[in-house]
DNA sequence: CCTTGAATATCGGTG
DNA sequence: CACCGATGTTCAAGG
């Protein structure tokens, strides 16, 4: 682990390129001007900001509050170094899709360069897999009788979560979310349902949103579609069987 | 700005306690493990990371690779540091809705605190609301003779980006996306369509979508509900005109 | 490679 | 505060 604290621009740039190669991992921290073009164009005037350079080549720059980057790059992007007495210049190139971030700073209070080790990936519980996983398991949480036949079902107006038949036999179409359902999302069940009953010829097809909550509005849609909302309280007990062998 | 060089777990609590005040910003870098729980619950094992904590709470934990944080906390999370002769411990805390991320530290290689001034505000074109407004300025990039009458007008179903009529009279709705049309976009547009429909009394209502490009499936969507769409290319001009005074 | 949908999405605008 | 839609969304999975 290297670092220099307060350097001039061609101490930057010297440390730079001294310390910063391949697989190695940068921050800078200072007073910077960040263009950008590329999907879009962006222009960030003068502030203070903390710049972290990837060892992938992803760049994230970070303004002192919120938790996005103001500005950043994806991994197996390109960055070198140049300077003049006034400014320290780091400018960065990504292709497909083609982007450019130029970062001119006119002040550094520190640089470091290190190398960091880790091998660990995130285990996450409580997703929507977690559920649609937990309803195919037992599908009485949703329904008494209900049973599940297929996941993920390709239809011609997109993916359905869950297929299968209530009780009485009657076709029963799921939309998983793990969150608030959106207004989108209620069409989309409608379109699911509509195709089948086109493609079954069958009138008496039943569609079921299950999320944990869903807002007025989508509740009305709901009704006025003949779809059915069933509440999927909060998922504990799938969190805490797939968590029990991690915590 | 203080720091302090691979300080023991309670050097590295000393530090905290003594430099860590509010409006300040501290970075860890270290081997940690990192539990979470709120909406969803994590555990990621022992690895070297980064950790900031911004000036307005907000917590953001990356590895040495890629551009999303592995962890994080949103704004306004408390933060607090305790420590034994092995462990640095960082827990924080967040409420609405209540989180908590525990990292626990077992090897510390840098600590630095400092206080960044940035009052400046990203400013970014070539998005939606861009191609929105050139829309309503000149409704012939769509097609010559539209008239565009409203613009982000309610309707049951949710919002539509553009509401007006061609040069026949005959009413239009568009919906824009700035980059690939989505399936749920398709379905969005033809409940618009279909809810003017039932509230005007009125059949011949045509409904656009207006994208970059499409899929086929999207493609297949639209002629099948009688939709239309309309490509909207590259938006340099738009991107231009916004930034002339930028750059 | 392209397409599709989830995310501890985050964030800003509006009622 | 709840709700809603955009994002330079990012990212992983599947065809």
């Amino acid at each position: 682990m290297h670092h220099i604290i307060s350097p001039s621009p061609l101490g930057a740039l010297d440390f730079a390129k001294h310390h910063c190669k391949p697989k190695k991992l940068l921050i800078v921290i200072g007073d910077c001007l960040i263009e950008y073009r590329g999907r879009a164009k962006s222009l960030l005037d003068w502030g203070e900001r903390i710049v972290i350079i990837k060892q992938d080549g992803a760049v994230i720059v970070h303004q002192p509050v919120m938790r996005e980057p103001v500005n950043w790059q994806p991994s197996n992007t390109k960055t070198d170094f140049s300077a003049d007495d006034k400014k320290f210049i780091v400018n960065t190139y990504h292709k497909h899709p083609n982007e450019k971030m130029k970062l001119t700073f006119r002040n550094v209070q520190m640089m470091m360069v290190t190398s960091l080790k880790d091998n660990a990936r995130i285990v996450v519980s409580g997703m929507e897999t977690d559920i649609v996983e937990k309803i195919m398991e037992k599908p009485d949480v949703i329904e008494e009788g209900l049973r599940i036949t297929k996941r993920e079902k390709q239809t011609k107006s997109g993916m359905i979560d869950l297929y299968g038949y209530d009780k009485k036999g009657v076709p029963v179409i799921i939309e998983v979310k793990r969150s608030l359902a959106t207004i989108p999302a209620v069409h989309q069940l409608r379109m699911y349902v509509n195709d089948i009953k086109r493609k079954n010829m069958e009138a008496n097809i039943r569609g079921i949103l299950c999320a944990p909550r869903i807002s007025k509005i989508v509740k009305n849609l709901l009704e006025d579609y003949g779809l059915e909302y069933k509440e999927f309280g909060w998922v504990k007990e799938i969190v805490d069987k797939k968590q029990r062998k991690l915590f």
